[in-house]
DNA sequence: TAAATTTACTTGCAAATTGCAAGTGCAAAT
DNA sequence: ATTTGCACTTGCAATTTGCAAGTAAATTTA
């Protein structure tokens, strides 16, 4: 299904190839924020990706190196789902989209507060959080991938 | 055709709802640091766009207030197209996606030198070259919008 | 220990979107 | 006056999406 064709020598446009749709940065940002990382984590957020389609990008995502499979401390019924240090990589990018969205947006206020922390300093917001998810993402499993 | 339905109060969500897709900002990138302007320029990048997909693009851009139309100084044929200072403030999320796509895809050396220049000091060249674009899409036309 | 539930998917199918080729209408050049 | 250029639109086939239902293995519950 997923050619890997490029479209251009445009980094930009390689880029888009990988995460350049509705969904894939909302998964990366459940992995980053909200402690998800399971399918059914990612189920229910709140956009409601569909079953085919939540399946669809996290192929997607694992064959390019964004996120990988390991297995779940607490049952082998589960998949834990972490972010790759590519995948952390991509926390300036989406960090950007926040605070572009809100200057143009309304939103949640809890959200709008974390925002303007991160502006405050943004370049050591990003290395506080990517350090914190590359530990993170570390300890959930140090077992043997899937 | 577009429907204005959030799928949530997620800023993040509500962005990707503008720019989520494989295309926008590639029309965006042409305007920001190619001098493509018209409907023929962005049909000639090298991705290949569909006439009718960007005729698509080019409208929810308009709707979503990132670029304008206006007339084109040279002919009535033509329509130029602008970036508002809306689109213009997605630089910093190009820039950071290419400063990604610089750590781990290959590319042109011309682009990567000017990463590697923007890198020495990030918040300088954004603020450079945001200046230049407002500049520039004022000079463009200061005629009546379309 | 058998039955029900949970988890991570897959499958089928209708609806929407995409991509290609071929127009269309107006402006400008020849 | 005719051809060319520009910015689209239209028709249609192919692909992708989204919804509902199903599946298989692991775990929990009765």
């Amino acid at each position: 299904m997923e050619t890997n064709k490029k479209r251009s020598d445009c980094p930009l446009s390689n880029s888009l190839d990988i995460f350049g749709d509705k969904w894939s940065l909302l998964i990366i940002r459940d992995l980053m924020f909200f402690k998800k990382c399971t399918y059914k984590d990612f189920l229910n957020s709140a956009e409601g990706i569909a079953t085919n389609i939540l399946a669809s990008r996290l192929k997607g995502l694992e064959e390019n190196g964004i996120i990988e499979k390991s297995a779940h401390p607490d049952s082998k019924a589960k998949i834990l789902y972490r972010l790759t240090p590519k995948g952390i990589d991509l926390l300036p990018i989406i960090m950007e989209i926040y605070i572009w969205s809100d200057k143009y947006f309304t939103m949640p206020a809890d959200i709008k507060e974390t925002i303007k922390e991160a502006k405050k300093d943004k370049d050591k917001f990003v290395r506080q959080v990517m350090k914190e998810l590359k530990i993170k993402m570390m300890e959930k499993n140090t077992a043997t991938d899937n």
